[in-house]
DNA sequence: AAAATAAAGGACTAAATTGTCCTTTACCGA
DNA sequence: TCGGTAAAGGACAATTTAGTCCTTTATTTT
């Protein structure tokens, strides 16, 4: 579905939604502790993250990433189109060449109504919105590594 | 989610339900050359798949790969299991260590119900009963590369 | 028996994904 | 202005997944 480059990338940029600002940037080092992800390699998502402008970054002491007012009105989507060069979210299932109704594989009726509610939530809700949810749902514990 | 090894495996043993049996065996080259699948490969996967008693075989002239009466009892389940090694169908969407409610990540509400409806099909249904939910849906044209 | 046929088996290659490491550049504070 | 810090960048290595090819073995037909 999705690789685990894009997920280490979804991870980070919720991390930084929840706990950075201008004012309290976090360093790639940081970030990868927390995620439990590999350092050098979430590194260098999120240079491709900033160089995309999905996320903010400041060299130098007390520098590091966080995400502006402009960050946090994209999305999930960005997000993965950025990491993965081509995504495979409407895939079939069961590789069928094409996933559509007109000629379904055996778990199509369950697979496609799961897509388009993921693909949905990807596209239209914000970082802002997502990190939110976390918050009142109390699931911002999720992130790291203590399950 | 699925490897295409897994995908392969999955629509040859489907097609062998619909196209085959004792006394119509289809050859390897046969099955890759209809699903659109690379022939060597797949060759290797109905090897793993005859090893493992869920399809049949016939070496020589006339030989090829069917469908016995345990072999349709078997499920999708055991066709995964016998080709990728650990599969992820249980990992989390957004790659936390865990995917379960007391700590679900934003797209849990949405991925769990699907992940569960998705492995009871994988595990109950057998593969004769999802054949045959193909011919009475006219779905079988789905199986080969002509979408 | 010989020839043809097709699976069984396994060595090998290729590609994509994942990950490491080292150098350079920019910035901050002393 | 100098030393430390942290991102930017890119080369490189490792692993996993995907795919090919060739040889052997069993079976059938002539
Ligand atoms: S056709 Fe297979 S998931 Fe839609
Ligand atoms: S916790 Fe992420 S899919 Fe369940």
């Amino acid at each position: 579905m999705l690789t685990n480059a894009c997920k280490y990338a979804i991870r980070a940029v919720i991390y930084l939604a929840l706990n950075s600002d201008a004012d309290k940037k976090l360093g790639a080092k940081q970030i990868a502790s927390e995620l439990d992800v590999p350092q050098a390699f979430l590194a260098k998502l999120l240079r491709k993250l900033s160089s995309d402008k999905l996320i903010s970054s400041a060299k130098g002491p007390g520098g590091g990433f966080f995400l502006n007012k402009e960050n946090l009105e994209k999305t999930v989507w960005d997000i993965i189109t950025a990491i993965d060069d081509q995504q495979k979210l409407d895939d079939c299932f069961l590789g069928l060449v094409k996933c559509n109704s007109e000629n379904p594989c055996p778990v199509h009726y369950i697979a496609a109504p799961f897509k388009e509610q993921l693909l949905n939530d990807f596209k239209k809700k914000t970082i802002a919105v997502m990190a939110e949810e976390m918050v009142e749902n109390g699931t911002v514990i999720t992130l790291n590594r203590f399950i």
